[in-house]
RNA sequence: UGCCUCGUGGUGUAAUGGUAGCACAAGUGACUCUGAAUCACUUUGUCUAGGUUCGAGUCCUAGCGAGGCAGCCA
């Protein structure tokens, strides 16, 4: 159900736009996908991309990348740079032909439809050739938004305001009407041209919609247009000092590229008559675009605001936007998430307008799923004890068969090393065990995966009283694939040749907080989990040495790992994306 | 406070006036050279009160509850 092949998902919004597509209202469906360069995607705008993109691969239409950036204050390149690659890697492969770009530097194009002039800049969906491609940038509409906010002005739609912020807030919220209200056409022309020019400081005047101050709705009680900001610009460098704000930027970057379903979060719902207002007073000769709200994720267990994120970055409470406990994009990728399972659990939370909590085991589900499907097992052992097979010859050597994924026989088999001293895990020995244990106790056997049926005979122990090696004695008959092999026992473990094991570092993350809803009180940071990384360095079997970062790795009867990006040829490092279901470690709770 | 939106098992969702279904989670069992995976089964739900209707989760009214907005942020 949860597979790509599945049938396309059904929500309100799809039901929308192929009742539009249905009626000739639209015959191209053009979405877009808007974030601020401010800070790295999560895994909220990885439910946005999947919806944006799904759409638009579900209905033969575009979907534009589009950087919302009108505010210089808080935007950088290296956000933009981290937006890109994070969008191409949720999508590649799945919706990336349906990616909508532009030749680096195109502009709007001015045209004159219908005796009304118009700006339009097109998408080249998934462009391969030569030429640089680039996103859409909301900055690049700067000089057709001031042309909007002229023509505003003209129609006496807009004026210049030369209150305070405080004033503005304060008149806002009691209803009346600004003194600047009444300024004539002119005076307001003569005053947005030097703003623009430069001759005003930050925060002394500002463009205003002229709508209706006493409106229930206060995103229409005259709402700012535009700002005096004399800051640079990560993508128009100094040619500007005033910006436009949001709700006139956004709506009108939408109608520029030909959107038709303008989809955000629910937070701008009280904006929606807003965004209908500008673009209904303009003399727009195209069909308007529309917005259309959805439910942003909350998801247990974790935080989603990029300022908290930020925040953990810049108190180095993580090792940066990519840790792998991060709920980022990157951090999920560097954690070993493939996007085929993010995917698949976008379309399992499905589309409403109701604000829930979504379960991190839905996540967690979607994972293992697709892990379960692609990973090569392979044998370490985390915490090792020594096994010593006493009835074996000191030069034993012998290399055993071992199934790559009993999931995809195409996954083939490979030789694993054997010897006469062994690594199992800790967790895997007890010497006195409670009921129902069946992994090796003193004088009981248990099978080492695809290998043979061992028997605890003497329990080696230091001076403090640890276990630091197990003597046994190995049925040479039990061999796997043997003469008797077929006896049963009721354990298996897994395990590595002391002789031929190799080192890796591995990192055991857990998630990041305690509490499912860890900003509920306000101070989420005293809810962070202590133990959310643990490092261990594990024995592993040598075919790990040529790990490859492509690739994704079952530890058998652990979890699922990939390389991490320290790794080095002498010293892999693996990040522990998941664990397997342990029933046992939930029984032994009880 | 005003305005907007939303209330379906523990969680996330479906049912578009006609048998309340699915997924996750939880539980039981089968199988097992991964206590995984797989398979079978089980538990749990329409916020409340009225109304319309042959019939209401769905439509209407009132109430209750939750979330959002009230930046010269997006």
């Amino acid at each position: 159900m949860i597979t790509e092949n599945a049938p396309a998902p059904s929500d309100f919004i799809r039901d929308i736009v192929a009742a539009d597509l249905q009626s000739g209202l639209h015959t191209k469906i053009h979405t877009r996908f808007p974030p601020e360069p401010n800070g790295y995607l999560h895994i909220g705008h990885a439910k946005s991309i999947c919806l944006n993109f799904g759409i638009a691969r579900e209905f033969d239409g575009t979907c534009n990348l589009r950087m919302d950036d009108t505010n210089p204050t808080k935007e950088e390149v290296e956000y933009v740079d981290s937006i890109i690659a994070d969008v191409k890697w949720l999508i590649g492969g799945w919706a990336d032909y349906r990616l909508g770009m532009k030749p680096k530097g195109a502009l709007p194009e001015a045209k004159e439809i219908d005796g009304k002039s118009d700006f339009h800049l097109s998408a080249i969906r998934n462009p391969q050739s030569e030429i640089e491609f680039e996103p859409f940038y909301a900055s690049d509409y700067f000089d057709q938004i001031y042309e909007y906010a002229v023509q505003l002005i003209r129609k006496g739609l807009a004026y210049v305001c030369d209150m305070t912020p405080e004033e503005t807030d304060e008149f806002r919220r009691l209803g009346k009407e600004s003194h600047y209200r009444v300024r004539g056409i002119e005076e307001n022309l003569d005053l947005f041209a030097r703003m623009k020019a430069g001759e005003f400081p930050d925060g002394s005047r500002t463009l205003r919609a002229r709508i209706d101050v006493s409106s229930p709705n206060v995103w229409l009680r005259d709402p700012v247009l535009y700002r005096i900001r004399h800051a640079e610009h990560h993508h128009t460098g100094n040619k500007w000092c005033i910006y436009p704000m949001y709700d006139f930027a956004h709506c009108l970057s939408d109608y520029v590229e030909g959107i038709t379903h303008s989809i955000c979060t629910l937070e701008f719902e009280v904006h929606r008559p807003l965004y209908d207002w500008i673009l209904e007073s303009l003399d727009l000769p195209r069909r308007l675009p529309h917005q259309y709200e959805f439910a942003r994720l909350n998801l247990a267990y974790t935080v989603m605001s990029k300022r908290k994120l930020m925040q953990l970055v810049n108190e180095k409470l993580v090792s940066g936007w990519d840790d792998p406990r991060m709920p980022t994009i990157s951090g999920i990728r560097r954690r070993g998430v493939t996007p085929a399972a993010l995917r698949a659990f976008a379309y399992n939370i499905g589309i409403t307008k109701y604000n829930g909590l979504t379960d991190v085991s839905v996540l967690e589900y979607a994972i293992r799923e697709d892990l379960n499907k692609h990973a090569l097992r392979r044998l370490a052992v985390l915490r090792p004890i020594k096994v010593v097979l006493t009835n074996l010859p000191a030069e034993h050597y012998e290399e055993l068969d071992a199934v790559n994924n009993p999931e995809d026989a195409s996954a083939g088999s490979r030789k694993i090393p054997f010897g006469r001293e062994l690594f199992i895990e800790h967790d895997d020995f007890m010497e006195t065990p409670p009921p129902k244990f069946f992994r090796l106790k003193p004088g009981g056997e248990v099978r080492l995966k695809y290998a043979y049926i061992i028997k605890c005979e003497e329990v080696v122990k230091d001076d403090a009283g640890n276990v630091i090696e197990l003597r046994c004695t190995v049925d040479p008959d039990s061999k796997s694939g043997g003469a008797t092999a077929n006896r049963k026992v009721k354990g298996t473990i897994h395990w590595v040749s002391a002789a031929h094991s190799i080192e890796a570092e591995v990192r055991l993350y857990d998630r990041l907080f305690t509490t499912p809803e860890p900003d509920a009180d306000g101070d989420f940071k005293q809810h962070l989990n202590p133990n959310s990384l643990e490092i261990v360095t594990a024995k592993c079997e040598p075919s790990l040495a040529e790990a490859s970062s492509d690739l994704r790795y079952q530890f058998e009867r652990l979890a699922y790992f990939a390389v991490d990006k320290d790794s080095t040829p002498s010293r892999p490092v693996f990040n522990r994306t998941i664990t397997l279901k342990d029933t046992w470690a939930k029984e032994m709770k009880k």
